[in-house]
Parts: structure tokens; sequence; C-alpha cells
DNA sequence: CTCACTTTGTTCGAGAGTCGAACAAAGTCC
DNA sequence: GGACTTTGTTCGACTCTCGAACAAAGTGAG
């Protein structure tokens, strides 16, 4: 019943809009708490309506009566909040030699993290399986059994065809024809579940959660193993026509270069993905023999650790890769013309040993009115904005179509 | 009273989304013709409903019965049609050196034309007044009066702030300070003016009722005196975060050349705009004394028509600004990978003498799969795009807002 | 402290808008 | 020619929102 009250537009389906009592919730979930009054303020609705609308909202657990605000010269408002702890969301974070599961409430807050390193790119059924414990052990990590999961978020590290999702996996990892994840989780969950490319989840995390709150205009670049680009635009996430807006990796930074396997030479992933560094500083160690280096087993965290140490082999590939990133945000920022861009993925620890030499060569290739009002920083969320990211979609699928929330409490 | 019924909304002003007679309206203008039974289906109304706001729609003139469709096996159904000559829209393109305007209906024909050169950027009070005359000249040569003005678009040739439109001009033509176009049309004639960028509007006449129609991730570049880019992505416009996103003059395409007016080098501006091209020309004359171009006075048209002659130095020309436009559209697939890409402005008129090389230099620096669902042609519009598109601008606002129509009509 | 005034939230009747049923008109198909 | 289908209209019922009225709760001046 409440679940008709809820949702009046639930059996026709129409495509009119949200209801008024979605976009109440949503204007709540904004809020956090707000009077009965300043909503019928807000969306221009007569008190009356607002009443009706909160105790319909009332009667599922998302919304609730908590104290009294401060008066305007009269009778003090009742306060309504949205209860964040109402419902859980699962996060998943494929990478290529590793998951990470997160399960955060309705505000982001993550409440559970696992992670563990895998073959995921050889081995399908074992990472599925994998996935299924990591997700198991977060939900049990909570006292409440788990009848309140909204969905489950999923980043894949490929890009996405936004017609058919999960199909575009496997055309980078050739094993995982014929497993889709989203079967797999949607089977043995019964629950939502989205999927979509890993920079994309992480610029969604930055816009709703981190350095992007309030930005309608960013771009999130994630540097490790691959590079790849999530771009919000106009306050939505666009994966470009087939799904390759984020495909940055093959975009050119230079006129010449070692050979790409996508044919070209001179593409940003030659120089700036984890194996181009590493890569990188094993073709340079004979030029620097007393580097940090030289006696270690090369591995991206030896290198970040070196170059926070002011290791001189370091920091000039660092240096290097700043260039080559410089340059693909300059055409960015000439091109789209963000407010923001946030760098993610592992070379971001190095916070502003890499962002100095960045800003240095993105000013000398960006006009200058792009520019001006671009601001570039590392990621405000770490290394669980992907996982993050990916449940977010759900709370933002969810908050535009209120029923997804019922779905999980009516199980 | 009818005013009252097409747009119950007109009062509160609420921000709930169109009203259905909105909605039916845009409806009718897409389908052109369309029985109210099939309104009723697609919309998913009940045909009483439908009925009613049909018959408010008519009270307006903007739709009328006309004639019987098929039957689907049983009564034959009254068609609606929408009345394309209902109103009229002014499109203004003001350019570097020239000023047109076109007249329209409301499905984008041009009813009237009217272009002259002019000193725009040294004179501004002089432009206003051509712009006005070239209006009047468009209206009178209708029979009608002109009581039936929807608005009047205006194109410019330079970023246009969403924020406050008008004053971005300035920037570029500083002799335009304290002038305003919007000011002058609007107490000229009492109207709805907007102004944007002129690739903006090109990207938007494209996307309407060019190569762009059903294509929803659309670029459009502009290459005369400027270079200039407009961008539709997911369906809408984006001007960027700042309006600079179609700034793409400045995009690096090479590691190095003449220095540029923004302070760097290898900005596509410096080879790919008319001067850049005009000067090439002449810097390579002395290597080519039996040029067509060699005995005559340079000019973009005397170039057009020398490439158009097989002439050696005018095709060595155009396949090295081929290479730099390449590179620029290859940035652009990478980043954006929008489905089609369209090519306006003077340079245009080469058409596969352009477009061949272009396609060439554009696949040697893009990623497969952004490429590969990609198409890149020059424009279906022609001259008329631009000032097509400032019409296309006005006709979108008053699709999406039905009163813009009715205020027209009132007057 | 009292009293006039403001603000909040609820109740209830009125009005607007949509739906479904019923019906007449018009057409198809056997 | 007759059964069935489709269209468009009319009309009563139902749903949703508003505005007025009201009680509760607070402010602030005297």
């Amino acid at each position: 019943m409440s679940s008709a009250m809820i949702a009046p537009q639930a059996a026709g389906s129409r495509a009119r809009g949200p209801s008024l009592s979605n976009l109440m919730l949503k204007l709540i979930w904004r809020r956090k708490e707000i009077s009965r009054a300043d909503i019928a303020r807000v969306m221009d609705l007569s008190r009356s309506t607002v009443s009706r609308i909160v105790s319909d909202l009332q009667s599922t657990d998302l919304v609730a009566d908590v104290g009294v605000g401060p008066s305007r010269g009269g009778r003090r408002p009742v306060l309504v909040a949205f209860q964040d702890g109402a419902r859980v969301i699962l996060g998943v974070d494929v990478g290529a030699s590793h998951v990470s599961v997160a399960l955060t409430d309705l505000r982001g807050r993550v409440l559970a993290w696992r992670e563990r390193g895998h073959p995921v790119r050889s081995d399908p059924a074992g990472t599925l399986r994998l996935i299924g414990e990591l997700c198991d052990a977060c939900l049990a990590a909570r006292d409440r059994p788990f009848s309140d999961l909204v969905g489950i978020g999923v980043a894949v590290p490929s890009p996405v065809d936004p017609r058919n999702p999960g199909r575009m996996f496997d055309r980078i990892f050739p094993a995982w024809r014929g497993h889709s994840v989203v079967d797999h989780l949607q089977t043995r969950y019964d629950t939502a579940v989205v999927v979509d490319n890993d920079a994309n989840l992480g610029a969604v995390a930055e816009h709703r959660w981190g350095w992007g709150v309030g930005v309608d205009d960013l771009t999130y670049l994630k540097v490790s193993t691959g590079i790849g680009a999530g771009h919000i635009i106009g306050g939505r996430l666009n994966r470009g026509s087939a799904g390759m807006a984020g495909e940055i990796g093959h975009l050119a930074t230079a006129s010449d270069g070692p050979p790409c396997v996508c044919g070209n030479r001179g593409c940003l992933a030659t120089f700036a993905g984890t194996h181009a560094v590493l890569n990188r500083v094993e073709a340079l160690l004979p030029e620097h023999p007393d580097s940090l280096l030289a006696d270690r087993r090369l591995s991206i965290a030896a290198f970040e650790e070196a170059a926070l140490a002011s290791d001189r082999l370091a920091l000039r590939v660092v240096h290097e890769t700043a260039q080559h990133l410089g340059t693909a945000i300059a055409g960015v920022l000439n091109l789209m013309n963000p407010a923001t861009v946030i760098l993610g993925g592992s070379l971001a620890r190095l916070g502003d040993l890499l962002l100095e030499p960045l800003r240095d060569a993105v000013s000398r290739r960006t006009f200058a009115g792009s520019l001006a009002s671009a601001t570039i920083r590392t990621s405000a969320l770490g290394p669980q904005s992907i996982a993050l990211g990916a449940a977010t979609h759900i709370l933002d699928s969810a908050l535009a179509d209120t029923r997804l929330f019922l779905r999980a409490a009516a199980e």
C-alpha cells in the first residue's frame, strides 16, 4: 500500500517526469533535514499537499521527524530528516588484478570494505566467486540482515556500451566471453545491478562526495594500469555515442613515440600508464646508478616511495609523465572546458609532486580563458573512490526513481 | 483565455516539468501529422484527455485538423497537423566581416535571406543599424504583418558566457564595449532574443535539420576566419563551465609552430584558419611559380577555386590543413566519442577534396573503437546554417515552453 | 505578564484534470 | 450484409492539489 502511495505512477509507468513524492524525497535527501514549511516554499506547493506526501513518505522508513528547528518568528518547525541508514548499497570495483567491495549507506559512508588481489583478466569464474565472497563478507559485517540492499554497482576497467552493459567487458578481457557479472549478481542477490566503466564511476563519486560537489562540468582522470577518463557534463555523466568517451589512453600527446597496441604512435597510454612508467624507469636506470630504485624489484609502490623521498630518477620520470598528462589535460580543457579536473588512480598519491609540473605543462598548452576557471587536483576520496562511485550510481538511480528503494524493503 | 488553457502553469511558474499540452504540441511538431488515437498511445493518455487538450491547442492556430489517415482496421483517424507557417523566426549571423539574416518558418525553411559585408569588428553602431535593416527587409518580404514573430536568435563569433550573454562579445571585439545586441533587438522588436556562439548554433542546426538528425552526440567544426566547435552531447548543447567548450582553435596540433595570439605555439588556429591558410599559400608561392594563385590577389575564394581546379600549390595547402584538422578531430573523437563530426565554414565547400586527406589523418591518430562508429562529413546546410541555427535555437525554446508561441500571437 | 502578531502543521471543502465506460460514427473483413 | 475494429466524443467518478480556516506554538512590545 505504501508502495502505491509513494509511487502512484507505478502502474501506468508513464514517462511524464518524476512524481511529486519522488522530487520531495530527493529534496529531503539533499537538505538532510528540512521542515514541511520549507519544502512547501522550495517546491512551491501548498503546506497541505506537503503534509500529505510527507506522511506517505514516512510510511516507508526513508524519512522521519527529528526534533524541531529554530523559530522564524512563530511556531518552531518540525524537521523531517532523510534516514541515511535505512538501506545499504554494494559497490564493486573490479580492477585488472584486484577486486574490492564497499558497503555504503545512503550518504556515501563506507560501512564495510574488503579488497583482494586476483588474476581477474584470466580467471572469470574465480573472479565471480571472489566478488560474491567479498560482497557476503561486507553484508555480514552489518548486524541487520541484508533485506535492505538497494542494489549493486559494478565498476569494470573497460568501456561499457550503454545499450548492452557487460558485453564490452570481453573485448578487453577475451577470457570473459560468455561470463556476465550482471547476470551473476542479479541471480545471486535478486536486486538491481548496474555496470559502468571505472573512470566514469570515479567521476560520479567525486561529483557527489568529493571535489566535484556543486560542479556540473568536471573530468576525472584515472591513471593506474590503464588510463581512463570520466566526464560529468551539465551534471550528467557523458559516455559518448558508443561508450568510448573515457578512452583517453589513445589520445596523441607526442608526434612520435613507442608503438601502441592501437596501432598508432605517441599515445598517452605509452607514456603514462603503470607499465609505461616502470619501463621508463628501467630504461633510465643506467643513467642513475645511485637511485633508490637501482637494487630493488620494480613496482609502482616502490616508485612512488622513491619519488616521495626525492629520488632523482623517480622525480625525472614523474616530471616526464606530468608532461604527457598535462598535454592530455590541456586537450580536455580546450575541448570541453570543465571547471575541475580530478586525478585518481595510483599515481594520484604523489599529490603536489605530480600536480606542480602537471599544472605547469597544462598552462603552456591551454587557451587562457579555459584555464582561468579550471582547477586541477588529486582525488578527495582515495582508493575507495571507484567502489564508492559504483554504489553512488545505484543511489542516484534510486533517488531518481524511488521505486528502487521500495523493492529493497519489500524483500 | 486560450493562453491560460495551453499553459495552465503560467501563474505559479512551477518547475514541475512541462505541461501535458506542451509535451503534446512538441509531439505533434515532431510527427508533423498524427491522429488523436496515436497521441494517446504514444503519450499513454486516455483518448478523452487527448481530445480535450487537442481542442485547446486548436484554439491557437498552431495545429489544425487536416484530412484523414489510413485505417488500421476500423474508422479512419483524423490527422492533426502542426502548422509550420503559423509563426516566423529571425536568425541573425554576425560574422567577423559580414551580417546575414534568415527568416524561417517553424520547420526550418528559409523564407527570406539577406546578407551584406560590413566591418563588424570596428563599427558596432553601424552593425546594429545594418542588422535592423536586414531584419526589416526579411520581414517585409512576407505578406503578413510581423505580429507572428516568435523571437530572434543571434550568432556571434565569440564565446558566450551562459550567465550573461552579450557580455563576452566585447572581449574579442573591444570596440563593442557598451553595445548589446540583445538589448537593441529586444527594444526594437519587443520579442524574445537569444545570443549564442556561431559554432554552437551551427551544431544546433545540423542536429535538427542536417546530418545530425537523430544523432545525439555530434560535433560541428566551423573553419572560416576563426575556428570554433559546437558540441551536442546527449542531445543537448554543451557550452562548458565558462562557455569556452567550443574554443578549439587553441588546441595543440603540433609540438611547435608559429606563435599564436594566446601565447603558445602549435595551436590549430595558426594552421587552419583563413588567414593561416593564405599566409601558408604566400609562403609557398616561390616554390610553385606556375600556380594559378601566382599572379592573382589572394583570397579564400580564389584559393578554393584553385584547389577545385587541381592546382598543385592549393592542393598541397589543403592537404597540410587537413593534417592539422585531422589531429584536432582525432582529439575530439578520442575524448568525446561523438557519432558524427560535421565540417562547416568556408573551407567545407571543398568537400571530398578536404575530407579524404582529413579522414586519413584522423584514422592515423584515433583509437579504433572511437573511430569505427564515427562519420565525418561536410555541412548539409551550407552558408545559411549558422543563421538557421540561430532561428532554431528560438524554435527549440518555444517548443520547450509553448508560452513563447503565444506571446508572439498576442502582440 | 499580557496581548497582538507570526509561523507551522492539519483538516476539509472546492476546483482542476485525468480516466474509464458508454456510445455513435466510420471502416474492414469474411 | 453482418460481426468486429478503430476513432473520437460525452459524461460521471476519482484523484490530486489548493486555499481557507483553525489550533498549536512561538516572538516581541508594552
